[in-house]
DNA sequence: TTGAAAGCGCTAACAC
DNA sequence: GTGTTAGCGCTTTCAA
């Protein structure tokens, strides 16, 4: 008959190593005095023992955790993995960890995740956009942990916003593209689960329109706009408007995929048509004709969301608005 | 003088509720008998005062969690991001929730986020291919939750390996092109941080050296194999060694990059070069001709290892090795 | 169908 | 420098 071992607890390393709980729980917390000897004894008896702390405990104990709660909206988009990458360098360098929740871009999922996460008492919350149920809102509004939402600026954030203005950056683009003569617009992807892409996509109709001129972009593509349904969506388009001269993309993976397409057919960029995208990846830039585009803040997004966490922990001050801004990119393919 | 309110606890709930704790708890759980009508008046009190349930005190208590563990390399690599999106859809189906750690591919940061993240005592952990640290290997060895090594296959596993043979797949893929004539080999990428990615160029070169033809593979590319990676790498081995007629890629978005390299330079694929991949992303399968590479399951791969520690928490019997298999894909780039 | 008692494994606060 | 005491907010177990 074998016995399965209990998993040690401080208790256990603690009797093994002939001192009190709580000595053993200073030296591997490092904080507090505990004499030199009585340190390496302890670390030696742990490391022996292969006792593995129980945060759990700990955390509960200590109202305390290094861990913060990221609710992201997909994973199959490098905008998204570029600012958790951000997220998690600013993260690590303070000790903190992510935690992290995809939301699917369903607002439902998100606050089931808000209430999941929270429920495991995080030190912080990472939220995108700013669109969320009642519920969720109601429990962000009622922690008092800090909360970052990210990626859309808002000027009236729950607690913390860093983010860059989609509407402001649709308008800077959809200008630059009227104002090099197009005259026929396409648009392509938006679908209403991203509410950022559809904001820019409803930003850029308006424009156009505004402007007097065309723009076509009917709801009929049952792809996500990644960069096959970029590539079927604009042959998609074309079959439907011949006469486009310009096309936006929802995004850059899409916008590549377009440009597969014109390669294909032998569509010459941008005589016979422009196309334009939005994120500033950089895949996108090394393509035969950079392509024109908002370049974004992406890594730098998450960097700034984490800081702001880390420094509200910190009781450092925090704007509660924090614009990061955007740039045109003017490319070659527009 | 503001007073801020401590966030309520179960026995504030059970208080104004005019119940036990246990009351409370039953229903919010959904487990044990409670009658319809202190159901109803208790999610109604909880639903008011916002209530958010303490998982920490009740996994301290039960020793139960509903967190997996998972550890991935990168974010920065769709391989990666598909099989975490297998791995959260089946999570999801079965009540539990993964908790993300990136390894940056570096061993010792694994071994860190093992640590950190058994610290949480979560229902199971998910971790990448078969190399670890001595520590990492104690510390999972000696946990009694089930443990998944996921991607690359060992017939050794901890616990329970998912994945595919690299190296049968690498031997098929360098068989393939062999056969086609090609005799001038270039191979870019398998930096030593990604160490299947390693083995498979290690392995392709050994196959095209048994064969007595000639393999070029300088270490001398910074890049990360990603897109820019890919193409800016080919133009410096095509610079290095202008005769080269085939040229394997560690991956397929490093491949669409070399692609790019050539349709802007004129190469013509595959007459003037050869071009070979390893993943099967759709991407690459979109170009204007379809990349040769190998498919392999990754959206399946990330499911299976989640159903694998699903399973065995429901004392579902499972086997040891899931051997996911791979595909060659002739495709046209070779 | 409900409640009371005990304790999960740790840390805060204080005593020595 | 080190130890003692009293919880943290739940769930388990058992009694009513």
């Amino acid at each position: 008959m074998t016995f399965k071992a209990k998993r040690p607890t401080l208790r256990d390393v603690a009797e093994v190593a002939g001192v009190s709980e709580m000595t053993v729980s200073r030296v591997l917390r490092g904080k507090g005095v505990v004499s030199q000897r009585t340190r390496e004894h302890v670390t030696a008896v742990v490391e022996k023992m292969g006792y593995v702390q129980n945060h759990l405990a700990g955390s509960l104990a200590s109202a305390r955790s290094n861990q913060v709660a990221v609710i992201i909206p997909s994973l199959n988009n490098n905008v998204f993995t570029e600012v958790m990458a951000g997220i998690t360098s600013e993260l690590d360098k303070a000790g903190y960890n992510a935690v992290v929740g995809i939301s699917d871009y369903d607002l439902k999922k998100e606050e089931m995740l808000v209430y999941s996460m929270l429920s495991w008492r995080p030190a912080g919350v990472v939220v995108p956009n700013i669109h969320h149920t009642d519920r969720a809102l109601k429990i962000l509004r009622n922690t008092e942990i800090p909360v970052v939402e990210m990626m859309n600026l808002t000027q009236q954030p729950i607690d913390i916003s860093v983010g860059l203005d989609h509407k402001a950056a649709s308008q800077v683009l959809a200008d630059y593209l009227i104002s090099r003569g197009y005259k026929r617009f396409g648009c392509i992807g938006g679908s209403p689960k991203d509410r950022s892409a559809a904001e820019r996509v409803t930003t850029i109709k308006k424009r156009i329109r505004d402007h007097g001129l065309d723009v076509f972009a009917p709801d009929l593509f049952e792809e996500p706009p990644n960069f096959s349904g970029g590539k079927s969506g604009l042959s998609q388009l074309l079959e439907l408007r011949r006469d486009l001269d310009a096309v936006f993309f929802s995004n850059d993976t899409a916008a590549m995929g377009g440009i597969i397409h014109c390669i294909e057919q032998g569509i010459v960029i941008p005589d016979d048509l422009a196309i334009a995208g939005f994120s500033g990846l950089a895949a996108a830039q090394n393509f035969p004709k950079k392509l024109t585009t908002i370049a974004t803040k992406r890594f730098e997004t998450g960097r700034m969301a984490a800081r702001c966490i880390v420094n509200r922990l910190s009781n450092v001050v925090t704007k509660p608005v924090i614009d990061m801004g955007f740039q045109l990119i003017e490319g070659q393919t527009a």
